[in-house]
DNA sequence: TTACTAGCATGTAGCCTGGC
DNA sequence: GCCAGGCTACATGCTAGTAA
């Protein structure tokens, strides 16, 4: 079996070259049936199931909104985790994530190890790609084509986040945009979009970078 | 043949309650 | 407050059947 990662960084790489641009994997998902990787898996090194009240758990159950979080597992000090979900057969499917692929303020997990998960696992069921720009985005241009929704904190503060929850692109889940260089404190102009891209079938990569390109460079137009 | 799915049985962990 | 017991939710081992 090829290296699911390389296909897919050649996918966007290769879409980087031909379109001038800087598409990165962010976040990589893969749902998977414990019952015969879990043994494999833990070759990997040792998980450590999260504390109910961690923060970690907190927040991410705050981005798995959908999916009826039971128990999660980080492995080692990576921000690779596992998590159980409620739907049946009850305990047997988990959501592999592995987050913070494109960095800035701290250092991506090992390449090595992401690449032994994916070939024990032999699947990937959706992928972040994110691109960086240093000015904010002109989220009016936006408006006009997207319902594009501002996030609002447990506080009640508008927040630099923005979603556009509904693309209407066949495999762009939705979209994030969202001021980076505040969240991790970076010292330096960096606002990021982030799509969410499901891959029916990894085996024939057809990723709608076309169509997430058009929206960013809409966003990258001149403020009015 | 191997990989995967699903049902049943059983083990484990966490929470709650009552007695001391 | 501490501990034991009971209850429930969570998790996994075993096995049989199915798909690739």
């Amino acid at each position: 079996m090829s290296d699911i990662l390389s296909d897919i960084e050649d996918f966007i790489n290769n879409f980087n070259s031909n379109n001038d641009t800087d598409f990165a994997i962010d976040t990589i998902r893969v749902k998977f049936s414990k019952q015969h990787k879990l043994d494999s898996l833990k070759e990997l090194g040792k998980w450590s199931k999260l504390k109910k009240n961690s923060n970690i758990l907190n927040k991410l159950k705050r981005r798995l909104n959908d999916d009826e979080v039971t128990s999660v597992y980080r492995l080692e000090t990576h921000d690779i985790y596992y998590y159980n979900m409620q739907e049946p057969p009850k305990y047997r499917n988990a959501m592999m994530v592995i987050f913070g692929i494109k960095q800035y303020h701290q250092a991506p997990p090992p390449k090595q190890l992401i690449t032994k998960i994916l070939s024990t696992l032999k699947n990937i069921s959706n992928i972040d790609i994110c691109f960086d720009v240093g000015i904010k985005p002109n989220l009016n241009k936006l408006k006009d084509i997207f319902d594009l929704t501002q996030y609002i904190s447990k506080d009640g503060i508008f927040t630099d986040t923005y979603y556009i929850n509904k693309t209407d692109i066949p495999m762009l889940k939705k979209i994030t945009i969202y001021n980076k260089a505040f969240k991790n404190n970076l010292g330096f102009d960096l606002w990021r979009f982030e799509a969410k891209i499901s891959i029916p079938n990894y085996r024939y990569l057809a990723l709608p970078l076309n169509e997430f390109k058009s929206i960013t460079d809409i966003a990258k137009a001149t403020n009015d």
